[in-house]
DNA sequence: AATATATTTAGACAGTTGTCTAAATAAAGG
DNA sequence: CCTTTATTTAGACAACTGTCTAAATATATT
């Protein structure tokens, strides 16, 4: 969970994210809609990798990103439980 | 959101916040939690604070934290959204 | 094989972060 | 008022992070 917590940290990670959720993308149509370097983009991809957030697979010439949904849906339910806990209230 | 992810980002941060979930607290009995000195727990409690994810209130000598439920729930709805449109799939 | 395109890796560097110790502030009780 | 207790603030420092440039790798095309 730390390291999932640790990806989302970035504002720039989290744009990602909402790029693929629109659908599967390449690495350097990820890189153009952001105005730091592809190998910058690079190292933040490989930290969402880590995270297990995205998933990423060779295509020809390019690599192709794409959302682990599998972890996307864990994790939405573990911020779930953490939050909802908390705006219970506590009697 | 990103001060609140930069908060959600540390373990220690979030351990104090499941602490609060079961009630409220003072500076010392939540340090004591901890393997780090009080002054650490401090900056950390700072952190949280700025992100609005919890209050302080001082009662005499004591300060006493609280979750700030209402950001909590709207962190919820936020990230509930954020995760779902990439749980759902794309047609 | 040589070149072009797509992407990553390596190394460097500045800025941020988490921690510490020491000093400062605030309230309570002699 | 002086001391004790609770907590924060300030300043320092090592570790981590985001970024860059330059070089490396992998595939495709000629």
């Amino acid at each position: 969970m730390n390291a999932i917590f640790k990806a989302l940290s970035d504002p720039t990670r989290r744009k990602i994210l909402e790029l693929l959720i629109e659908g599967d993308m390449n690495a350097g149509d990820i890189a153009d809609n952001f105005p730091i370097t592809k190998a910058s983009i690079s190292h933040h991809l490989n930290i969402l990798k880590d995270a297990d957030l995205i998933m990423s697979e060779r295509e020809g010439q390019t690599i192709i990103y794409s959302l682990n949904t599998t972890v996307f849906q864990e994790t939405l339910k573990w911020v779930y439980d953490f939050f909802d806990k908390g705006s219970e209230g506590h009697e």
